[in-house]
DNA sequence: CTATTCTAATTACACGTGTTAGTGACGCGT
DNA sequence: ACGCGTCACTAACACGTGTAATTAGAATAG
């Protein structure tokens, strides 16, 4: 653990034959407005360049009041962050944003059992200048203070009437064009399978979005064909198993997330049942792998890398100090049709 | 952006009626050496919790030279992340075992453009205290130099020849026993899909585990049924249709990822032919999908987690200062057999 | 009664940086 | 000669913490 002798701005300022504070204002681009010879200047650069000096984040940090971090946190479960099949994507849209203002991400997980202050540890010590939660929980009590101290903070999954920013897709909107599409198919027995328990508001709206369209469509609303998925595919597959419990079977189900739908995909397959012949599958998210499973999985489209972005950027405004007026951005999310609800050309079941 | 006044150690000292010093020593317990009594001990926890005292972390970092973040640094490009279904295991088993030493994670995405000093910045500025090093490559010409500087450093997927202390598992060995259960099946004629190109370890690793299991076997090397993928399914789509040009057709497969092979499913599906019937299929990393999907794919697992908590766990000894003897750690591999390459009674292939 | 040890704190410095206020030096007009 | 402004830079403080060195007081020993 040698660790080699730290190159601060004073080594630099020696080496340069001038001040600690002139390093400081070339380095930062003060110059210009400063009074600082173009000579002097050069002599600074070329000194620094040549130690391989990099100020040190920690007195940076200190001294100016921000970080440079943005923090990640991930409100999730062991169980459900490994199932996570977007946090890749976030994470690389996120960084991508995070270094194009030169900042950097530090990401945490908030389990179920840890305590609530975990984050507000972050917070308080200073360690990051802006949080965006991923997943935020309806029944986290600490996410109340936060919004109490104005600390920039961006939602990923909105929290409803919340006083937070936040970035995210029109769930019930999205789940409603799901549905409808499969009743356009002809299908009037369809069941779901939600992607969680509706303590998430996504699980709640998207549940509420298929209820909209039977109702709409003037259909009748049967709580057995209404299951409760967790995540994962084995909580799709102990779903699916539960709706062809139900007599008569539905001819189609909406599934509220891809990853619930391969879990209930394969209990289809278990049971020698055909997709879509003998039940057609609609769902939610359009990961990257629904493409390239067979049957392809029909999905709305969830923009997930634009919504990242959007988040990033908008929380980077925040710590900026910009008050953005609106304070809920939603993006549009769209119907992939592939083979999982049978053809294009229209299919009457019944 | 009306932050809230810092409170400081002072703040407490003032409220407890002692020192700063005082406040600092009982606060991180360094009391039952140093002299303080029991009560001036108790009035201080209490002054700092009525308070909501935390320390600044900036202010910690500085003086003691601890950032006391580990940095997690991604070696890919953007297609490639985006697709990397690990990610989600690794940064879960790596937040947990940070958490449990007080240490926080930063995430850093190293893109194929992007100047090769980021993470050196990330060093010299000590804004981490070791860095876990994913995916490197072995034309990474910047781990050269971090070699010299013995900073503390741990590489998940191994480097050859690499003097650092590196995590992984035997991937000769893994794609080795997975070609080797295509051959006991009774297949002869076997093609390769390889997960990535050569460039990285892994890569031409698992291609020579599939070449040494043809050799031992005295089954001959045809370079026609060798085809790259390119770590994400449409790079396997693209494979399998190169493979199936082939005359004859290999009777079976071994593919070096599990998300490769997704895609190369796919295009035996399109092309109507059916697994494992008409061609049988193995894999290796053993994605928690690969369960889930039709059929059910036979894969060698991957110990991801662990592999992510062992090397955590090794990086934090580094940190604190610890020199373990054993450079490289390498954890085992099995095979899951599922459907993908016909029953476990033995199919006699030709 | 004084010298020594022990207790329970405190004073003062260091960490590396950003920034405000200030300081000579110099030209220039009157 | 003198005031005035501009130029080019620097001295000194602040940020909040950890810790080595020090002190004041009390107890104990000789």
């Amino acid at each position: 653990m040698v660790q080699k002798k730290q190159i601060t701005s004073q080594d630099v300022a020696l080496r340069a034959g001038v001040s600690r504070t002139t390093v400081s204002l070339v380095l930062n681009n003060k110059h210009e407005l400063s009074q600082i010879s173009p000579k002097t200047a050069q002599r600074v650069f070329r000194a620094a360049q040549d130690l391989g000096y990099v100020p040190n984040a920690a007195a940076q940090a200190l001294v100016s009041k921000k970080a440079g971090v943005i923090g990640l946190v991930l409100s999730r479960s062991h169980h459900q962050i490994s199932s996570d099949v977007f946090l890749t994507q976030v994470v690389d849209a996120l960084v991508l944003e995070a270094h194009q203002n030169q900042m950097r991400v530090l990401l945490d997980v908030l389990e179920d059992h840890e305590d609530q202050n975990s984050y507000q540890r972050l917070i308080q010590a200073r360690q990051v200048d802006g949080i965006l939660f991923s997943g935020p929980r309806t029944d986290d009590r600490a996410l109340d203070l936060l919004a109490k101290t104005d600390f920039p903070t961006v939602l990923m999954g909105g929290l409803p009437a919340s006083p937070f920013y936040s970035v995210d897709v029109d769930n019930i909107q999205a789940a409603k064009m799901a549905t409808q599409h499969l009743i356009s198919l002809g299908h009037r027995r369809i069941g779901c399978i939600t992607n969680a328990t509706p303590v998430f508001t996504a699980a709640a709206d998207r549940l509420r979005g298929y209820h909209l369209a039977l109702q709409e469509n003037h259909l009748p609303i049967d709580d057995r064909l209404v299951r409760f998925g967790d995540f994962d595919p084995p909580s799709g597959y102990r779903a699916m198993q539960g709706l062809l419990s139900v007599q008569p079977n539905p001819t189609a189900v909406f599934i509220a997330s891809d990853v619930v739908a391969f879990g209930a995909m394969s209990a289809l397959h278990d049971a020698g049942l055909q997709i879509p012949a003998d039940m057609a599958v609609v769902s939610l998210d359009d990961v990257p792998l629904s493409a390239f499973i067979s049957p392809r999985l029909s999905s709305v489209h969830l923009p997930i890398s634009q919504l990242a972005q959007a988040a990033g950027s908008l929380l980077i405004d925040l710590i900026n100090g910009k008050r953005p007026t609106r304070k809920q951005i939603i993006l549009d999310t769209h119907l992939v049709i592939r083979e999982s609800c049978g053809g294009g050309q229209g299919r009457n079941s019944q």
